[in-house]
DNA sequence: ACGGCTTATACG
DNA sequence: TCGTATAAG
């Protein structure tokens, strides 16, 4: 639900900038040929010819609508040039476009403070800039103003056709004896204008902006006057703007609580809003939403654009509609392994990119039982640490469903109660990574050394035992119970987690797991009292401090993973100052830098083999000594903890180990906290 | 049982 | 904290 937030003082300059059509434009950009011919992307689906997610203008004036499907769009419109969404792994692969998306936010991000709301939607505090200009070069002063500012839709204002509005926008914006909040907003449309050439210029892609006081405004302005242009909203023109808008044109009035605003109080328009007290829409609404609305019923808004230029979580799901819902587990299996080798590319992009750790799996399904009586029951969600490494994934995701099948299925097990087949049906699964983290700068051939262990051959292929998946004994009855040979031949088949065999020496990096929060699984099934009682029984699985990084059978408990270090310094105000301006600043990394390299295909196999290079090939000794000194010790003694994890046994008293390094770490950054 | 796939946010 | 619900594009 919407919550308020207090408005702050000052007027701001707030803009958001839309892609039009943006699907469509990165495929005629990739074929140019497809330009200004009415196009539509279609996703793979080859029932009906697939479902329209994007539809160019040209198309749109043919009467071709999204959700209309492929073979309807060719009716309505029959010239009209149908793209597919591309295909990997059996599923709709988006990679194409969030690139496309990252090319125009390092692009915008560059004038203020920015705030990638979706693959193709950016928020821009532009304050700031408009202050900057009206302090040294107001419009007044300008002698031209820029034609594309010039074609601005200002709301309020009369708009005869010719050039004659261009000649009043021209007057609105330098208008002298105007309001300041005005003449900040001036300057909003010429940098957002500004900016808009230069997306098109630099990436080809054309956008729509909306220009106000706040996110709520802009982003109502930005979809008025598309494709190509902006709009700006004075502050004047408020009023009438809500006062006969739709109320489910509202940003978060479009569902449920829209609907509930007409049925249940009669209001059709934001100006309707205006009738009730707060503390009447309070009542029907919360404290919270009831407050939002009374605000945004008057145009205010108080969120403030997020300095993020980054997604806050990455996931890949498929839906299995009807007929092809999956029945079986070793099917699910399977697409839980093709959505997991998706989720793991793009965290290895992450990573090599921005330089950041994810540390929660999550898996999500939907679910009908044909049989009996609730056919409909929501199919639970779990979640687990994060561990790198495709295989990881795959069978942490695989762990994390049957656990929640069993949840679901309820008390009626594997078998229900006769010789009856499963009555399950999942018609959707996916996988997605949270709780993303910036790794401190300097740190980069750490990284590699993160990404080589993680890839390595997986497990169950290679003879490896399986690494203590902590799955709880109950859980892990159900997986053997239900894992058919065929589907996991080289799983071991007992069912209490596998104990872990000394790795030689060369091979030991190989074995150290980042964990990234307590311990995998945990959740994985039904919280079994052994499992936390008796934690030690599984050496890895200690309960402890929870977060460590693991090397094999030394149980560290109490030390901190270096990956809390990281949370650390995220925390801090000081990180957070640095994750804001990063953007202009890279010295030894390229973090925050949204790599605009990654549509040249040569860089990217260049990376890749680079990245192959040390996958396999990777020694101790590999790090860089100069990245490695500019480590605080503590670090470095904790890297070379898991690095020579055979060096360094646990037992004994090695002076600082364990429990005195975990403080001691922890209070050399506690400093940064405040 | 079709629109498919993602992401974000608030609440309990 | 986790899991759910809602919303949006």
């Amino acid at each position: 639900m919407p919550v308020a937030r207090p408005e702050t003082s000052d007027a701001r300059v707030i803009a958001h900038v839309d892609m039009d059509c943006f699907y469509v434009q990165v495929e005629q950009r990739k074929q140019p040929e497809l330009r200004g011919l009415p196009t539509a992307v279609v996703q793979y689906n080859e029932w009906q010819g697939g479902a329209l997610i994007a539809v160019s203008y040209e198309a749109r004036s043919c009467g071709v609508k999204r959700s209309m499907r492929g073979e309807e769009a060719k009716a309505a419109c029959p010239e009209i040039q149908l793209v597919q969404v591309p295909v990997a792994r059996g599923k709709a692969d988006l990679n194409t476009y969030r690139s496309a998306g990252s090319e125009v936010v390092s692009i915008l991000a560059q004038s203020g403070k920015c705030e990638r709301a979706s693959i193709d939607e950016v928020y821009l505090d532009l304050t700031d800039a408009a202050e900057s200009m009206l302090a040294d070069a107001p419009p007044e002063s300008l002698e031209s103003i820029d034609e594309e500012a010039l074609k601005s839709h200002i709301l309020g204002m009369s708009r005869e056709d010719g050039d004659d509005f261009k000649e009043s926008v021209r007057d609105w914006i330098c208008r002298k004896d105007a309001d300041r909040r005005d003449k900040l907003l001036g300057c909003g449309i010429i940098i957002v204008a500004e900016l808009r050439k230069q997306v098109l210029k630099e990436t080809e892609f054309s956008c729509s902006a909306g220009i106000a006081h706040n996110k709520m405004l802009a982003k109502l302005a930005s979809g008025m006057n598309k494709p190509a242009q902006q709009t700006v909203v004075p502050y004047a023109a408020v009023q009438e703007l809500l006062s006969s808008l739709p109320i489910k044109k509202m940003k978060q009035l479009g569902g449920k609580l829209g609907t509930s605003l007409q049925t249940d109080l009669g209001i059709d328009t934001v100006g309707d809003l205006l009738q009730f007290s707060e503390t009447k829409l309070q009542e029907h609404y919360g404290i919270n939403t009831g407050t939002w609305l009374w605000n945004i019923a008057r145009g205010i808004s108080g969120e403030e654009v997020q300095g993020r230029l980054l997604p806050k979580s990455h996931g890949s799901g498929k839906t299995f509609p009807g007929p092809r819902a999956l029945r079986s587990l070793s099917n699910v299996q399977h697409w839980l392994n093709q959505l997991s080798e998706e989720l793991y590319e793009r965290l290895s992009s992450d990573l090599e990119q921005n330089k950041r750790i994810a540390s929660t799996l999550t898996l999500h399904a939907s679910a009908f039982r044909s049989k009996d009586s609730d056919s409909h029951k929501k199919f639970p969600s779990k979640s687990c640490p994060l561990r790198y490494g495709v295989a990881k994934i795959q069978e942490d995701a695989f762990n994390l469903f049957q656990a929640a099948l069993r949840e679901y299925m309820g008390p009626f097990g594997p078998k229900p109660q006769g010789n009856k087949k499963e009555t399950w049906r999942i018609t959707g699964l996916s996988v997605s990574a949270s709780k993303i983290v910036d790794i401190p700068s300097g740190t980069s051939s750490i990284m590699r050394y993160f990404q080589s262990q993680t890839t390595i051959p997986s497990c169950s292929a290679s003879g490896f035992p399986q690494e203590h998946v902590a799955v709880t004994p109950s859980a892990s009855e159900s997986c053997s119970e239900q894992k058919s040979a065929e589907t996991l031949p080289a799983m071991p088949e007992e069912d209490i987690t596998v104990t872990y065999t000394s790795p030689d020496l060369d091979n030991s990096y190989r074995d150290i797991d980042i964990v990234l929060e307590k311990f995998p699984c945990q959740d994985a099934s039904c919280q079994s009292n052994e499992a936390k009682e008796f934690p030690t029984q599984s050496g890895t699985q200690t309960k402890t401090i929870g977060r460590k990084i693991n090397n094999s059978k030394e149980k560290n408990r109490g030390m901190p993973s270096i990956v809390d270090i990281f949370k650390n310094y995220n925390a801090s105000p000081q990180a957070k100052e640095e994750t804001q301006e990063d953007s202009t600043v890279s010295l030894t990394s390229n973090r925050g830098n949204l790599s605009s390299s990654t549509n040249h295909s040569s860089e990217v196999n260049q990376e890749v083999e680079d990245r192959r290079d040390t996958e396999w090939g990777y020694k101790v000794g590999e790090i860089d000594q100069s990245v490695f000194d500019e480590l605080p010790y503590e670090i470095q003694r904790e890297l070379r903890s898991f690095l020579r994890p055979n060096k360094r046994p646990n037992s004994g008293k090695s002076k600082s180990g364990d429990g005195s390094a975990s403080s001691s770490i922890a209070h050399y950054f506690q400093p940064l906290k405040r």
